[in-house]
DNA sequence: GTCTATATCGAGATAGAC
DNA sequence: GTCTATCTCGATATAGAC
């Protein structure tokens, strides 16, 4: 049996059992992915990083793009199942039906808890941004077309603005995503500079509160 | 005199005297890297795709790295100056103070327009779009530090918005920016999927609106 | 499972004829 | 200025010893 079976490739559901080395390929490679960028990072920068020998890659993960990958899905699931599990309680507190405000936040929430300065998500974040517009063709097929997890926030959002035009609301979605994924470390260097360095980007519960502030006014307007 | 000199590599003010040669791999260069990336694009793809020979890139531009940066620096320019007129124009407009809509519809309608189907500029912009993150070091550099062409619009807004904490100001110019940076054919194919193709981002003027009425309203909250 | 050594390939850059 | 042919390098992937 291959260890690339889908079976064993479970990673940190099971660090002990499973290959030691598979594990330190894996975190290295997302951190080095999510710091330098995709094509900036050789397999060999990887294994040096996690010491070990430069064919573990291969072996553990059949090449360079299907580790991209793995890390990828991982993490994909991982954060649309804390955003889908705000959502659910947002809605089990308002009766099916969340205000504006709070499925915003089941939104927006998730993201910036992973963005938090000691986070263990921080890289993942970033290796996730970087996906959208640095992945191989394989994950940008994915992002186009894997909407499932999107589609109950937009319902929802239809659901609480019955005034709205759902056309109106699904460009307004679009707005509230690219206010999302300006959160890369590039960009908030950049604002830091722009503003002097008065805007703390490590207040993430007071960004959050100005993420929403901002674009419950504009789903409002 | 090598090629390279900047007195001569002005391309598009003087198409006709300059060599034919030069032009024909500019707008090659611009047309697939904006399409496919900056990594997925050699210059062998360039040269085949302008119909010229393979050497041309390094005869004129120095480096595959320094065509790719002359392409960033003058659609940068070009986009910048036309923004500051159209932010020049709104101030005159109003004895030197506009209002929040007017600053917003200038950091965002030159951007539309470019993106328009039939437009010129449409690839300049997915290119300028793809610096952001896939661009070399030395366009991530200037990109992070050169605020200067934004500071006139922070400073517009600013003095717009005069019961706000400047801190507050900068961030809504980051969520603004990040709005935006959306409009990326991937997230637009992605709008697409989601709301099953109600959305028609052909509607360059009823796009326009929508974002500055989000973005308004997330500034007057 | 893990390592070293290497095969193979595609890329950017350049030499030198015309 | 333009072309062909080639140099050189760095990358992924793999063969095969241990």
């Amino acid at each position: 049996m291959s260890p690339t079976d889908p079976a064993t490739a479970d990673g940190a559901e099971a660090p002990e059992v499973e290959a030691a080395t598979k594990n330190l390929v894996f975190n290295a490679a997302e951190r080095l992915f999510a710091l330098n960028g995709f094509q900036n990072v050789s397999v060999r920068d990887i294994t040096a990083e996690a010491g070990v020998n430069l064919a573990s890659v291969n072996y553990h993960f059949g090449s360079k793009d299907a580790l991209l990958f793995e890390i990828f899905r991982r993490r994909t699931v991982e954060l649309s199942r804390d955003r889908a599990k705000m959502l659910h309680e947002a809605a089990d507190r308002h009766g099916g039906n969340p205000p504006v405000r709070e499925i915003l936040t089941a939104l927006f929430a998730p993201v910036l808890r992973w963005l938090s300065p000691g986070h263990e998500r921080r890289v993942s974040l970033q290796f996730l941004i970087r996906a959208r517009s640095e992945g191989t063709q394989e994950m940008r097929d994915v992002l186009r077309t894997d909407v499932s997890h999107l589609r109950r926030f937009s319902d929802a959002l239809i659901a609480a603005l019955p005034q709205l035009p759902p056309e109106e609301v699904y460009w307004r979605v679009h707005f509230a995503l690219g206010m999302i994924h300006q959160n890369r470390f590039a960009e908030l260097d950049r604002l830091n500079v722009l503003s002097e360095g008065i805007t703390r980007e490590d207040d993430i519960d007071g960004l959050l509160k100005r993420m929403v502030d901002f674009a419950e006014a504009g789903f409002l307007a």
